[in-house]
DNA sequence: TATTGTTATACTCTATAACTATA
DNA sequence: TATAGTTATAGAGTATAACAATA
């Protein structure tokens, strides 16, 4: 299937491949996560955790002193980047950047109980926001879903 | 290696809400789209197509002759951020903005055999990138996964 | 009044490169 | 030298609000 330019043209798609856009799967996982990504912010307010930030406690609170290089790759993220997201959470009081005896250039990232509860308060909403949103799915399909895009990532985050 | 320096800590799971974050859809669909864009980005090279010309230079050979606002909405983004996209393609000598006869206000999208012909070659690079990046998957999970996502979009794009 | 295209502006998320202080 | 955290900067992509031309 290779692309002849016969100088006459008559109907685009006899010669050319046809562009149907809804049948790529970049396509589709661009405007899903567009969709998802709205939802998430209207569920949980404008007062409330972006979803970078959510993601980056909920690891915390899973990992305490987890240090901010050793997150930054779990995010799949830049360290530079992850920066302004620990200032953000420690500013609201969730962690603390703990000073770590033998090494004094790494920062220890400890939860506080302020961020062990938003955590939780703020996992609740998450999840109502997921089931809200994919209410419309069997559970099956969903199980489905996580599973195939995790094939993505396996892909993607092979180091 | 990361650290869970307090093995003695009553476990957080105990007592809240558990955030594993890999059984978010959510969370799993922004890591798929990020690596997937990437690797799009790669595949047709640094003067190559964004993802966003690609789509809507794709619907305007699909459909010639489309307003504006029409492919911003097909597209789900706002007719401003559309000036952007619409510039480049042009400047690429790929559509042109038409004068349409009996409404002055809107532009006709039109296609030039330069845009066609560039459009054909990106489709053959964006089905190749998928299928690379897919290929550890089999066509029914590709398939599958591509209604799943769908299923989300449905949702959340009912006007 | 309403709509199309446009501009100005800002916000989110990310990356690269260079700096600092440690190691 | 190498690493951890930081800063500065830039680049995608998006949205909102307002504007001029036109309907």
């Amino acid at each position: 299937m290779a692309g002849r330019q016969n100088p006459r043209r008559p109907d685009p798609e006899d010669q050319f491949p046809m562009p149907d856009l809804e049948a790529y799967i970049g396509y589709n996982l661009k405007r899903a996560y567009v969709i998802l990504q709205k939802d998430f912010r209207e569920a949980l307010g404008a007062d409330g955790l972006a979803p970078r930030d959510f993601s980056a406690l909920a690891l915390v609170v899973q990992f305490p002193n987890i240090t901010q290089s050793e997150l930054a790759r779990m995010l799949g993220i830049e360290r530079s980047g992850l920066v302004a997201i620990v200032d953000e959470l420690e500013g609201r009081g969730y962690l603390s950047r703990a000073a770590v005896p033998g090494d004094r250039r790494v920062h220890a990232l400890v939860p506080t109980p302020t961020g062990i509860a938003a955590c939780a308060r703020a996992t609740e909403q998450v999840k109502a926001h997921e089931e809200k949103l994919l209410s419309h799915m069997t559970q099956d399909e969903i199980q489905m879903l996580g599973s195939l895009l995790r094939k993505i990532r396996a892909r993607g985050e092979e180091t």
